[in-house]
DNA sequence: ATAAAAACATACAGATCAGTCTGTATGCCA
DNA sequence: TGGCATACAGACTGATCTGTATGTTTTTAT
């Protein structure tokens, strides 16, 4: 990608991410990405566009940072617990400033909007992806399952936003409890 | 409370709910509300006063709705399905948008703000009432358990925002392990 | 009935919003 | 060296933002 449109894309996810999408303005961004306005204008034809790119590009991101983190581990639950790991460690960065993609959610409710796709996606990605590990270790209701885990996921987001120096306590209540849900479906 | 300033309240709510903090305007407030702007601005002096009076108000009757809804059960375990019960027929709602809270604390990042305080303040009191009850119950880890069933909640609701149609589903499947998960420490 | 209080409509100030336009400077390639 | 694409700075448009000012009408209480 070129240079400038990559140094305009992470000044915006880290613009957006931190502040929401209403409240950072065009204006910012192109300061903060040291760009003229009409190269803004130039790759991004607007501000929601941009917003779309930025959620794809994160969409990419994740998809690889985590799959990498799983494919360290060997065993099915190991690499479940490699995921709680992974969020534990994004919660402690000085930048976690919660889900790009529930923030998304939470500013744009129009159904059908392509930013609210974009972030659907990402989670039918991650509820899939741990649907095939739990498969994997033989979790007959794996499907299910999924979705619970995806859910205490998102929520540990959420709080772990709102109470940023209790996340590492909460992630380990959470995966002590989902650990156990394993287990018991064995 | 003043009819005009109780108007504004209730319009101001819906707006916010709906399309978040900073994305409505004043002017759309107003309007919403039938009422003048000077009329608007001398019962609250700033659009951040009038937010968060708008929490501390939803903080009220959210209090209220649960309460009411658990004082109709009677064991400590069928209370706590009653919340479940509560939150499915939320979701279900037309103007149903996720929680304000939750957006508050996606659209403030900046900590010491009175906003993000009083979110935080009601996802304090929601883990201590279910604290209770599961202490009730005779579950020897109950504060720990109950901030797990608090990061299910509020997982199931930005679910339940993310994706409408699915809510009902989800809250089935987050409750059969959360009941499971009660019944494992007796 | 009359005076005080509240709410009215509307215009305004100053800042910021997304997006456009102009004209200039820089780097690359033939 | 000449031609061309890219990026530059910064002014500008029209709309919208929060909040204020002004003068009139309606409500309320004595």
């Amino acid at each position: 990608m070129n240079v400038k449109k990559k140094s305009i894309l992470d000044a915006a996810t880290a613009l957006f991410s931190r502040n929401g999408y209403h409240a950072v303005g065009v204006d910012s961004i192109v300061a903060k990405s040291n760009v003229a306005k009409m190269t803004f204008y130039k790759h991004y034809p607007s501000k929601e566009f941009l917003i779309e790119s930025v959620l794809f590009q994160r969409d990419q991101d994740l998809r690889d940072s985590i799959c990498a983190a799983i494919d360290k581990r060997r065993t099915p639950k190991t690499k479940v617990k490699a995921i709680f790991d992974w969020y534990e460690e994004w919660f402690a960065a000085p930048d976690f400033h919660g889900c790009m993609f529930i923030k998304a959610t939470e500013e744009f409710p129009d159904i059908g909007v392509k930013i609210r796709e974009i972030s659907q996606n990402h989670k039918i990605w991650m509820e899939g992806m741990i649907s095939d590990l739990l498969k994997e270790g033989d979790i007959k209701s794996h499907t299910e399952m999924a979705i619970h885990i995806l859910i205490v996921l998102d929520g540990l987001t959420v709080r772990s936003n709102m109470f940023k120096s209790e996340a590492k306590n909460a992630v380990r209540i959470a995966w002590r409890y989902v650990n156990n849900m394993i287990d018991a479906d064995h």
